[in-house]
DNA sequence: CTTGATTGTCTAGCGGTGCTAGATTTGTCG
DNA sequence: CGACAAATCTAGCACCGCTAGACAATCAAG
């Protein structure tokens, strides 16, 4: 049965194929320019492969946002220097957090502006998605006082986020970026 | 020249009609219902119409966001009570931005997720836009303390996006939202 | 009142989208 | 090698935003 095993395998392959081909575009052009279509023209195979390995353009994004949960799970456990202040290290979290999805634009899109279906705090949260929650939870409950760390992480995490929404959306000039972090994690955490 | 007054009154009738129609819809089937042969169905014309009063889909779209932003501005306006504390007030229009886009979910959509062309902070910003801006920087001077007041209104704004954007995204179990609001006012605020 | 021009509106169609049924090729195994 | 099964492609559906050009309604001038 060796044929079958090397199928699979090529099968696995050409599934992270469209993974990676589908983020790459998106980061390149721009999800607007990542249609089933022109996906298949990159891997060099016809649409309805697409359909052997998802259900839809939407299972791709969200193939694509749950790479990027584990990638920002990484970064922010990175971040945080382990010999400083539990005021430091959020701040370091926030700017990180930040930076993450300033740098990685179209990839923090598919985490949370695109794939609808990735749901938190249910049973069938997927794995990045709760360890992504989890750094937050571990840097934060350092800070949170007498608020019960999950609901701090929620809120903190929502600051961020809203910053970053609402930046990317053009609602607030990029400019004072680090003063807002500033005076976000000064307010949230105490001095 | 009465024929030609009758005219321009049709016409800006016509053009306010697009405009709730398309809000109508949106808030009854969702944006993705929103096309541009099934709003020219509704309002008893055919597609080429539309494109006589807006350039585009987008611009319809944006035109609905302008109305909300009036709406929003009023709505928060409306929230703070006048003989209370700051800190009550502040609290008062936290719960009404969340209501605001809990209740009308398909504007707030058209406000901050969909119409990508209105800015802030700028000298083309819409007087709507402005002004809901200034009803959140009135609010929050008082208590901005050492802190910039624009400044500050951005950073308590984009925690409320935040708090809304992933409530609606369903990365925030909905249950809870009001402990985070007071977490956040709490916070951001000080006691 | 009729005519001709202008304005307004509509029909029909372009190139694109996500997705899929059915034909066709490819590969495997007796 | 030949038959069957699996993989893949071609071609097409219904829809999208948008627009050129045909047509109808309206108005100004004679």
């Amino acid at each position: 049965m060796s044929a079958q095993e090397r199928k699979e395998r090529e099968r696995s392959q050409r599934h992270s194929l469209i993974v990676s081909t589908a983020r790459e575009l998106a980061e390149a052009e721009g999800w607007d320019a990542v249609t089933t279509r022109r996906l298949a023209e990159r891997i060099e195979y016809s649409q309805p492969v697409l359909y052997g390995h998802f259900r839809g353009k939407n299972e791709i994004v969200a193939a694509v946002a749950l790479e990027g949960f584990t990638a920002m799970s990484v970064a922010l456990r990175g971040a945080a220097p382990t010999d400083g202040t539990p005021h430091e290290a959020v701040a370091a979290l926030a700017h990180a957090y930040v930076a993450f999805a300033e740098q990685r634009p179209a990839v923090y899109d598919a985490m949370f502006r695109l794939s609808t279906e990735l749901r938190f705090a249910d049973a069938e949260t997927p794995k990045p998605l709760s360890e992504a929650f989890a750094v937050l939870v571990d840097t934060l409950s350092a800070v949170a006082g007498s608020i019960e760390p999950d609901l701090f992480a929620e809120v903190v995490w929502a600051a961020l986020h809203g910053l970053v929404t609402l930046t990317r959306a053009g609602r607030l000039p990029p400019q004072r970026m680090a003063s807002r972090i500033d005076v976000l994690v000064k307010r949230l955490v105490g001095e």
